[in-house]
Order: C-alpha cells, then structure tokens, then sequence
DNA sequence: GAGTATCT
DNA sequence: CGAG
C-alpha cells in the first residue's frame, strides 16, 4: 500500500452516525439513488448512487463524469452537509473546499471493481470517505492494477482518506458483510465520499495584513 | 481525452 | 483472488 492512506476507526460514534443518516435520507428524498452504467457497454453497476454539492460524479454509456445536476430529474444536487465539511477541514490537511459528495448505496452482494478515482482536475486533494452501516471488506493497492492489495474491514463510522501518492491507487470494494450493523433499517451500507473536482487557485497574500502596519 | 468503478 |  502506498502512503498517503489512512484509516480513522470509530471516527463518527452512533449519535453522529444517526444524524448523517437523516442527512442521508434528506438529500435521497431530494435526489433519487439511481443506477450508474459502465461507458460503452451500458453494463449496469451494482451500486446505487447520488450525490451532494455543487458538482455530482456519474457514469452512462457516454463516459464517467461530472455534473451539476442529477441525471434523472435534471435538478441541482442538494447541498453538501455540514457535518461533512467540517469533516473534510478536519482530516483533509487541504487549504479547498470539497466540491462534492458521492453516495454509494451496497445492497448485499454488491462490490466495487478495483479502480483509479480520475476523474478529477484536481489531485492534490485527498479523497475522503466515510462508512455507514454494514462492514465492508475494502482494498487499497498502488498505482497499477496488478500491484498487491491490502485488505481492510470499513465499519460504521469510520473514516478513510486518500491522500499522497495513495490518491491515485487503485481501491475497490470486495463485499459487504450481511447483518454487521444495525445502523440501516434495510441493511446494506452507505458510502460517502468527499472530493475536490476542480483546481483550486491559492489566495491571493493579503499584503496589508501580513505586513501587519 | 476517453475510460477496466463493467466483466471473466 | 489475481490478472487482464
């Protein structure tokens, strides 16, 4: 595994993870999980998704990308939580705002290919996720695809960022672990994660307080 | 700028 | 589960 990758167990307890939740469940209501497709093939994934934030991460026959709105409704993502920012100022070590959350919803038996998260202007931000609900067995490996994995279990609450030279490792989910938390009614896990899309410009100093008169 | 986050 |  390269550096730049860091896992925060237990970094949401149960009343946080309650409350992010609800978050959860409003921006749903607002934009409907739907299910992405691979480009070309029209392959569907087995994940469903949404998004929070001014920019949304979705995948059709056409190609992987960002937008502003969702695909379905043509309505602008909800707002990004607040709990999430403050999240993302906490452990993201990054002078930006995140511009986007993705919502990934396991149902039981689903999985994520091993991938590169590429579709970015911007990579010297991290990636930083968040687990809700039940366990999932998560791998981390580098730069190619044929380079060896580390496998970790993501619990509820927990946090993980990708940062570094691990900013552009390949990762997946290999599976859900049924019935590991109770914290979804239907079961299942939700993932969120927090990226930045575009490049960020430094501030401009501002001479006149640093000169300091 | 597409595209191996699919699949076997 | 690794490889492609």
């Amino acid at each position: 595994m390269l550096r730049g990758f860091r896992h925060i167990r237990g970094y949401f307890k149960d009343p946080q993870q309650l409350e992010l939740l609800e978050e959860i469940r409003r921006i749903i209501a607002q934009a409907p999980l739907f299910s992405p497709a691979m480009p070309r093939t029209g392959k569907p994934f087995s994940v469903q998704m949404t998004n929070a934030g001014a920019l949304g991460w979705v995948s059709d026959i056409s190609g992987y990308r960002y937008q502003d709105r969702h695909p379905e409704t043509a309505e602008p993502w909800p707002p990004l939580p607040a709990t999430l920012r403050a999240l993302w100022r906490d452990v993201a070590d990054w002078p930006g705002d995140p511009e986007a959350c993705l919502i990934n919803y396991y149902g039981q038996g689903t999985r994520m290919g091993s991938h590169v998260d590429r579709d970015e202007s911007d990579f010297s931000a991290p990636v930083v996720s968040v687990s809700l609900g039940d366990d999932a067995i998560f791998h981390v490996g580098g730069l190619r695809r044929s380079d060896p994995k580390t496998r970790i279990v993501l619990s509820s609450g927990d946090v993980a960022v990708l940062g570094g030279s691990a900013r552009k490792a390949y990762h997946g989910i290999d599976r859900i672990i049924p019935g590991s938390s109770d914290l979804l009614t239907e079961g299942g896990r939700f993932n969120l994660t927090l990226r930045r899309v575009t490049t960020y410009q430094n501030p401009v100093p501002d001479l006149d307080r640093t000169r300091g008169t």
